[in-house]
DNA sequence: ATTCTTTTTATGTCTGCTCATAATAGGCCT
DNA sequence: AGGCCTATTATGAGCAGACATAAAAAGAAT
């Protein structure tokens, strides 16, 4: 019959997702190839590969030419982490938000930074963000100036963060981002209003564009605040 | 003539990023449907809408029925997450893996806990994991003993995690993740040899399968420990 | 037996074409 | 104006057939 309707490759994703859950289809082992499986399912070849592509991309099988297709021996499981604006963050939270430039300004930069960027010129700047006056965040950063020269005029910085400014003017490509826990020091502490030693969250994140690294930003979370992630 | 060879899609999709980036399609405005696009292109249609789907599911552009396909106001970044077994984690890092199970027992869980798992009958376990004979991560952990009944058979956490025996024996549906600073209590500092107060990396991870949840854990990383995400 | 070459085969992709679906836009009636 | 109905249209999905590509397997040559 005419099958189809409204979800065709759908049906099939689903049907190998409980073949795979139910251990009819054994991790590392190999399941049938594309022809029998449309077969059996009395769809065309296309229809199963969409389906497959789906499971590849969640990481439930592994795909290789001629080799076939099998289950992955270990399911490697992701978890997505929405990037939210700060503000944002704070406003969904209830809380209202202000913000607050520290400095800005070309400087050169300590060793690991450079590491990162080689020679470009560098912009450094300092920000505080605040959820209901209480300081929660506090922003260091660098941005390439070779990359993005506009960042360079006086006085951007100052009503706009630096992080809204460069989400709507740089490219972007890719990047990297690290969370570890610190214990807050001295003028971190001072900033965020917090003990010397309270427990941060750190997260340092690297931005490249098309044409290289554009920022590297090392948020400090005041205690208190989660990062919630979906899997 | 013939075009395609090993990536036609690909090349539609990275031009269309091009563009993007380039601000040549601005952010919030409608693009070209796909069947002037695929005459741009010289390919079919279904050749562009490949390239847009993948575009789509980056959050690059957000599409409608009829209505078209626009860049997306502020492109939602999201960073992924690979979630590796402590064991492969900390082996990757040149360290030696052990791990000593601390206590499992079917135990009667407090309210944060319940309100979860609602009136299923839970296991508690608690483990620390060592790298390199220093304790690195200490595991809290309820399995769901409705939807997991082999977790209860004793001893089985002895000499394998209670994460690893998971991995290979759940369903896997979806769950959620939650990250935090947190400063460590008597009982932590204690189980993983760092003074009290030290900063932690504290993960909070609970995953459903098909039918509920199946388990909750907290993860206790000690101070230096870092979590690496994709973006 | 080992190494090189050829065949085979499962996946990857493209093309044209058809139909389905959702939502807008326009027309019609009150 | 306001509300309802219908036509239009961009995306979503499917099918059959074709060729491309990578890798395994089989065969040939040393």
């Amino acid at each position: 019959m005419t099958a189809a309707a409204r979800g065709d490759w759908r049906a099939v994703h689903d049907e190998a997702m409980r073949r795979i859950g139910a251990r009819e289809w054994k991790p590392g082992a190999l399941i049938p190839a594309e022809t029998a499986l449309a077969e059996e399912f009395g769809c065309a070849r296309a229809t199963v590969g969409r389906a497959m592509r789906e499971l590849a991309a969640a990481g439930l099988i592994e795909r290789r030419r001629k080799a076939g297709t099998r289950v992955a021996e270990r399911p490697v499981r992701h978890a997505r982490l929405a990037i939210p604006l700060i503000r944002e963050e704070i406003e969904a939270a209830g809380a209202a938000y202000s913000y607050a430039l520290l400095g800005a300004e070309e400087r050169a930069a300590p060793p690991p930074v450079r590491a990162r960027f080689g020679e470009a010129r560098l912009l450094h700047s300092a920000a505080i963000h605040f959820a209901g006056g209480a300081p929660a965040v506090l922003e260091e950063r660098w941005i390439n100036l070779d990359l993005m020269p506009g960042a360079a005029e006086p006085g951007l910085f100052e009503t706009e963060s630096a992080n809204e400014w460069l989400v709507r003017h740089a490219p972007f490509a890719g990047g990297e981002m690290a969370v570890s826990s610190e214990a807050a020091e001295a003028a971190e502490a001072a900033a965020l209003g917090v003990a010397p030693g309270a427990p941060l969250l750190a997260v340092e994140r690297l931005t490249r564009g098309p044409e290289g690294p554009v920022t590297l930003a090392r948020l400090a979370h005041a205690p208190g605040r989660r990062m919630r992630l979906e899997l």
